[in-house]
DNA sequence: TGTACATCAGTGAACGCGCGTTCACTGATGTAC
DNA sequence: TGTACATCAGTGAACGCGCGTTCACTGATGTAC
């Protein structure tokens, strides 16, 4: 948990391969090259491949999350939302590698696997979207946003910044397309 | 390209790998163990692994877009946006392992090397999609839907049916609110 | 009608590579007494 | 202050497995003459 200059070393580069070829990409071999950290040092700190991507995911999201959670002031709510989208895709756009761990890791087994590891990543995930929820929630209940279920914020009122970042979408074209068709979805 | 019972039992036991296992689980072994098709015959057909992806690719791309185009016909609009998204998750309920080839198998590498195959699968897609492109065009014309750019259809405006699918969002409280928020992002 | 040849679906043993992982080890840094 | 031991980061050679793929082959079905 603690970074560590090896730790971090490990996880840049996998970071890098990621970008470079996605999650395939990301052997021990090609780490230990990159990185100049052995394989055994890799075993050392992460137990496992999935240890690593285990981690990333952890760093990556609360990384996504803070960018996002500049968004969320107390400016008119259609503000907010652009800006929650702008934010978003910028941060695509500039991290590919770690959009590539939201996005392009595969995750299913890992996740189903209920390791302690993963368990927690879980937890993770879920506290560090809570804030996003929360302000949500509060501009719903003020009457200025539609009305929502929670469970349905993040995987299909924000679907199409998902999808968009997911196929590469990151212009300023698709990017305003984008932010309507959220608004329109949350708009009172 | 022509269905033959060799051909087909191949498909199928990679349908069935897909759904249990997802992309990963889909090797040559289990498909000769489950299908009784031999992996040399396998190659003869589809020449690799990928090419039997591939394959799958197009016909499961055919099948979506033609249960997909049975919602689009002379109705109100709002309706058969309903329907569309009806029929949609319905498809992603019932054919898991087409699904999964649709949502889980990885094509960046194969879509972007470039092969006739490849391109030829992108190609059909496009023609499949055409339909439904031509139909939105022309309730957008009608001035029945909001005016939104053809490529900004399928990727950003039915993002939160991908996005469902994806996630396995697939209850009737889910279809609600994606028919919901993608009608809120067509309403004229 | 018979013969020779080409084509094509299908077989299954074998190969070689790359992968994740293991393990015995080194060396540095506490910590107890 | 010195000694003995425990802990932990880090090393790198080695292993074994599973994978996609190859290839020499069989047998059936056209096709030409």
């Amino acid at each position: 948990m603690a970074p560590t200059p090896t730790r971090d070393a490990v996880l840049d580069a996998a970071l890098q391969l990621l970008a470079e070829d996605g999650p395939g990409g990301v052997t021990i071999a090609r780490i230990t090259g990159l990185s100049g950290v052995s394989n055994g040092s890799i075993y050392h700190h992460f137990g496992s491949r999935e240890g690593v991507l285990l981690a990333l995911l952890v760093d990556c999201f609360a990384d996504l999350v803070a960018t996002l959670a500049q968004a969320l002031d107390d400016r008119p709510a259609r503000e907010c939302i652009r800006d929650l989208v702008a934010r978003h895709l910028a941060w695509v756009r500039e991290h590919p590698g770690k959009a590539a761990v939201l996005y392009r890791v595969p995750l299913d087994a890992t996740v189903l696997s209920g390791t302690a590891d993963s368990q927690r990543a879980v937890h993770t995930k879920d506290l560090a979207a809570a804030p996003l929820v929360r302000w949500m929630r509060a501009r719903q209940t003020a009457g200025e946003l539609r009305s929502v279920p929670d469970w349905a914020l993040d995987p299909i009122v924000l679907a199409p910044v998902h999808e968009a970042a997911r196929r590469g979408l990151l212009s300023a074209e698709a990017e305003e397309q984008v932010a309507a068709m959220v608004w329109a979805g949350l708009e009172a």
